[in-house]
DNA sequence: TTGTAAGCGTTATCAA
DNA sequence: TTGATAACGCTTACAA
């Protein structure tokens, strides 16, 4: 590590602009800071007179007044943040989710606090503990599975909040998801349609909404299909783990499928990996379908044939759930299902015999 | 869109639990608030009776009390809360930044509260306000550029902040970097090593640090090697650029170099686009080096030759700088520069002639 | 329509 | 060492 210190430092700091609080405004006006703070919320903003309405409002853009947050925050319990519950930022199906979110709320004046699970249900429900602690105003949990969960909790302490690409198994939460059994079929008929007539399923994790869904698919479109399958299930969605099922699934030999839908597309790369270490080849030897269309999946070697999920549209429409329902005040038990569609590249191609 | 709504209805929205303050901490005890306050805060816990501060420890366990930050917050203009303002969370080398900025920040008992700005200037004005209304402690910027910008009226306004990735041209704001000189050496050296005799960088915005100084480093490589070089500065760091760079180069024809280091990964895979499109083959007709060894580069196709910077670490350097900063209260004019390493793959290989 | 005043849950100053 | 008390900056009954 390199530390190059010019020894040049700031000085005292200067002082952060003096904030200029509601008091002031009201003085200026020659009016009081009820009457201004009412003027200046949309809410209560009719209650006040529109001369001086009109008057608050000039005072208050000459002097640069912006209400204080957290002093609002405290008086109303409500920081008009919410609290966004991923699994790992690093996975790339999150950032187009949490910007969708982030986009919708900025229009309506929240902001969303975005934090970290990596996998673990007690760090989940620690950081779900301190997001409330900072009084977030509801909860988008793109950590949904199926079981006793922080999600089940909430719902039950009565906190608001939605679901974001899984759903929480039986918590009654709203969730945006995608249509994940389409995708499935497409790719399934994809594959039959380019020949193969044994293919491999590999499916996350049972707890995961995603996962049964997508597993459920793929067996009633080889069912319906007439065609032979195989499902694995991986302990992950990750590289590793699709390598692992794809490294078993290879040492098949002859009964080894001559394709394979994977969950997402992290298993997919994964089964690229164990493929070129096998020095087999993807497409020749093994054509593979991922889930998805994460970023960069075009550049993939070979370029990944993949279904494109609207990950963006699904953090906005999650966040529209949350903002309906901190407006109605009602939880409603509905699935937002977005279209998905299959995006054929170079990682899949007819079988050979 | 699926809409499906099974009608079940949650019920009354149960009660968020109630939250339990200091106050029925102290009433439980039979010791004034204040003493409570004193007692759970590590700054003042010595000025309490080493007996009734066991009491109240115990009470407060035995409650679940928490304080509220948000009460906290206004009392003491503190949040414990960090502004980190990136270009785009999208873009692959942020998430890893981020996530060692939170890991550094979460063991001090801070948080990190994330915006995007889409490389505009002026949406990273309103969320710097924006940041410093909600009361964060300090700022990460990642967004940093030479000339005036946000960070250069938040240094002049004493907001206690950082630089990560890049720094801010004049501003003596201290900064967590990469050793871009070196890298930029080493992949000259190794497409020299090669045969390479023409090289071409793709050069991102000049406003950047980055930009800066892997294009001098890059001059200064060449010439100290006898290499031929040019240089063609991108628009912007992104995949379209880097292809319109390319592409612009292609069509120079036999005076094309037959190598080119691009400022970063996106340009390197808009140059592997361009390659493409143009009917030529990388590495074969031409080898192309990243910058940064983003998340996937080895998957790409073919594998990028790229340096790798350790992205998590300088999250985690800016974070401690920011965290040292808040507490000396004093802003060192000082760079973090951690090393980078060369990752040789598929996309570089001896010209051929 | 506007003013008054209480209070959100802490922390910090001052006395005891 | 502890208690009393006054803020922090805002919103919101309630009164005028």
């Amino acid at each position: 590590m390199g530390i190059g210190d010019t020894g040049v430092k700031a000085g005292m700091m200067g002082r952060v602009t003096e904030r200029v609080r509601i008091a002031d405004v009201a003085r200026l006006v020659g009016v009081h800071p009820g009457t201004v703070s009412r003027a200046l919320n949309p809410k209560t903003e009719a209650e006040v007179n529109g001369e001086t309405r009109a008057r608050i409002r000039r005072a208050a853009k000459q002097l640069g007044y912006t209400p204080n947050p957290i002093a609002r925050g405290l008086r109303t319990s409500s920081s008009m943040t919410v609290g966004v519950i991923i699994p790992d930022l690093t996975n790339p199906i999150f950032p187009p989710i949490v910007r969708g979110i982030e986009s919708c709320l900025a229009g309506r004046g929240y902001s969303a606090f975005v934090v970290n699970t990596d996998g673990d249900e007690k760090t989940e429900r620690a950081l779900f503990e301190s997001l409330l602690q900072r009084q977030v105003d509801g909860i988008i949990f793109g950590t949904g599975h199926a079981g006793p969960s922080v999600a089940a909790d909430a719902f039950a302490r009565g906190v608001n909040a939605v679901m974001v690409n899984r759903d929480a198994g039986g918590v009654p939460y709203p969730a945006a998801v995608g249509m994940d059994a389409d995708g499935i079929h497409s790719a399934v008929e994809h594959l039959h349609a380019l020949g193969h007539r044994t293919i491999a399923h590999f499916a996350g994790p049972a707890a995961f909404s995603t996962s049964r869904v997508r597993s459920d698919a793929f067996r009633a479109a080889c069912d319906s299909l007439g065609v032979e399958r195989v499902t694995i299930e991986a302990e992950q969605f990750s590289v590793d783990a699709g390598k692992a099922a794809a490294t078993e699934m290879i040492a098949l030999g002859a009964r080894c499928p001559t394709a394979v839908v994977a969950g997402n597309d992290l298993l997919a790369l994964g089964a690229y990996h164990a493929v070129r270490e096998a020095g087999l080849r993807c497409p020749d030897d093994l054509s593979i379908v991922g889930f998805n269309d994460m970023p960069f999946a075009e550049d993939f070697s070979p370029p990944l044939t993949t279904v494109r999920v609207p990950l963006f549209d699904l953090g906005v429409e999650a966040a529209k759930l949350l903002l309906d329902q901190l407006q109605t005040r009602e939880i409603r038990n509905l699935q937002i299902a977005l279209p998905v569609e299959l995006i054929v590249r170079g990682s899949t191609a007819p079988p050979r015999h």
